[in-house]
DNA sequence: TGCAAAATCGAACAATTGTTTGAATCGGTC
DNA sequence: GACCGATTCAAACAATTGTTCGATTTTGCA
C-alpha cells in the first residue's frame, strides 16, 4: 500500500480544500476518494466523535468501498490521527505564533491575563470565520475533538501539543504571580474543559454566534466574541481566595446541612 | 462493603422491579446477585462510562451469568438507568432541600452567589465522604455521569433534573440583575461543563483533595474545597462585560493576527 | 415431602465492529 | 495494443455487542 500522499497533506485542511477542488489528480475520481473520506470522517466526528463513528458510515458518507480506508490510511485510527492533526496543527502553530508576537512586544500591564485568553482563542476564533476551514463546524470539530472521551483522542492531543501547552501555564503563572500553582493549575484545568465541552454542543455555539451578532463590522466579531469571554474567564483566574466575608456565607450554608 | 440499602431503596424504578418480581428473598446469595450486579455496573461505569461498558464486563466482575442482567433489569439501559437514579436522585434532592432552606432564611446580601455555589456543591462533597454511598468514587461516578457522550445518558439527565436545574438559574439570575440573560446562561453553562468533566478525570479530583488536605478539622473539608471553589467560581460569574481598558488590550492581541 | 415459581445457567441468536482477501478494473508507459 | 502497478470492489473474516431461549437448579410455601 502506498503513503505517498500522506506527508504531503501533512498540513492540512487547506491542502485538503485545495485538492478536492483544484488541481492536479488528473484523475478526479481517483484522487477524490482520499479527500472525501477525508471529508466524511470530519463530518462524522464533529457528529459522534471517534467511537461512535464507524468505518462503515465514513464510506457510506464519502460513497466509496469500505476497505478504501484500510487501502490508503492503513487503520480507523491513523486516519483520524491524520483528520485531528490536519486541523489542530496548524490551530496551535497559530496559538504559539501569536503568543511569541506578544512576548516579544510585552503585555499590558494590568490586562495580562486577557491578552493572553485572547492569545488563546483568537486563532480559533480566525479559523472558524474562514469557510475553506469549514466555518462554524471548525469551533465543533475543536469541541469535540477536546472532549472526546476515547483514549486514543485524549493521548493523541497531550502528546503531540504538550510543549505548547506548557507555554500558556507557564506565561499564566507570570501573569499570576499570587495565585498558587495548585489553584492555577485547578483553574485553568476548569477552564479548557469548560471550553471543549461547551464549544461541543449545539445551543452553546448558538450562543457564541448570538454575542458576535451584537457588533458591527466584521472584524470586530472576534473583538465582541471576546470581550464577553475574557473577562469572564480572566475574572476566574483572578479572584482571591480565602476572603474571610466569602468564608462567613459559605460557612452559613454548611450550618444548613 | 454493603448495598444492602440499594434492594430498600425507594426510588421508583426499583419499587416496579420489585413489584413485578416479588419481594426480595431473604436468601442472601439470590440477593446477592442484583446487588453485586449493580456495584459492578457502577464500578465499570466510573472507569469506563456507559458506551464501553459491556453486560459482559458487568457480569465477569460481578461474578453472574451474563443472562442475570436482562433477567433481573430487564435490558442494559434500564440497568444504568437505575443505578444513575440510585446516586443523582438522592443528590439533586439535597440540593433542593438546601436551597429552599437558604431560600427561607435569607441570603447573604453580598456573598450571595458564593452561597448558591456552595449550595450547587455541597452536598456533592458530603456525600463523597460517606463511605457507604462510594467515599471519592462518588465524584469520579459524578463526573462520569455529566460528562457521558452517550445520548441515553445525556437525555436521562436532562429530563429527570430539568425541574431542579431550572431552580437554579433562576436563583442565579436574581442574584446577578446586571448580567444579560445570555451572559448567564453561557457561563453557568461553561461552569457546570467544567465541573463535570473535571470530577471525571483524576488529576483533578487530587488536586481537589489536595486542598482539601490543607484544612484541619474533618468538618471543615468542605468549607475548605468551596473556599477555593466558590470564589474562582463567582469570580467568572460576576466579572463585567465590556470593560474598555480590557477591550482596548484585546486589540492589541488582534492587531498581531 | 412435593410442587410451582423464581432464579441460574450454557448456548446460541442477530447485529455491528475493524480488518483482510483475492479477483476485477483502471491508468499510464513501453 | 499489451503490460503492470495502483486502485476499487464484493465478500468474508474474526471479534464483540445486547438479547433471548430452553433446560436445569434452587427456593419458598403447602
Amino acid at each position: 500500500m502506498s503513503f505517498d500522499m500522506l506527508s504531503t497533506t501533512n498540513f492540512p485542511a487547506l491542502k485538503i480544500r485545495e485538492r478536492e477542488f483544484g488541481k492536479p489528480a488528473r484523475n478526479e475520481g481517483r484522487a477524490a476518494t482520499k479527500t472525501r473520506i477525508l471529508a466524511a470522517t470530519e463530518k462524522l466526528f464533529i457528529l459522534h466523535g471517534f467511537d461512535a463513528t464507524s468505518l462503515r458510515a465514513i464510506t457510506t458518507e464519502a460513497g466509496v468501498n469500505l476497505a478504501a480506508v484500510n487501502y490508503h490510511f492503513g487503520s480507523k485510527e491513523e486516519l483520524f490521527a491524520l483528520v485531528l492533526t490536519n486541523r489542530l496543527d496548524t490551530l496551535n502553530l497559530e496559538r504559539v505564533r501569536l503568543l511569541d508576537a506578544l512576548e516579544r512586544k510585552g503585555f499590558d500591564a494590568v490586562n495580562t491575563v486577557e491578552q493572553l485568553i485572547a492569545t488563546m482563542f483568537l486563532p480559533a476564533l480566525r479559523l472558524a470565520r474562514n469557510a475553506e476551514r469549514g466555518g462554524n463546524d471548525f469551533l465543533k470539530f475543536l469541541g469535540r475533538a477536546y472532549a472526546d472521551p476515547s483514549p486514543f483522542v485524549r493521548e493523541l492531543l497531550a502528546e503531540r501539543y504538550a510543549a505548547q501547552n506548557a507555554r500558556f501555564v507557564h506565561a499564566f503563572a507570570k501573569a499570576l504571580p499570587e495565585l498558587a500553582a495548585q489553584d492555577l493549575s485547578m483553574r485553568l484545568h476548569f477552564m479548557l474543559d469548560a471550553i471543549s465541552s461547551t464549544l461541543a454542543s449545539e445551543d452553546a455555539r448558538k450562543l457564541m454566534s448570538g454575542l458576535a451578532a451584537t457588533s458591527g463590522s466584521a472584524g470586530d466579531e472576534d473583538a465582541a466574541v471576546l470581550g464577553h469571554l475574557a473577562p469572564f474567564l480572566a475574572g476566574s483566574l483572578r479572584a482571591k481566595v480565602n476572603q474571610s466575608s466569602q468564608q462567613d456565607a459559605i460557612r452559613t450554608v454548611l450550618a444548613f446541612a
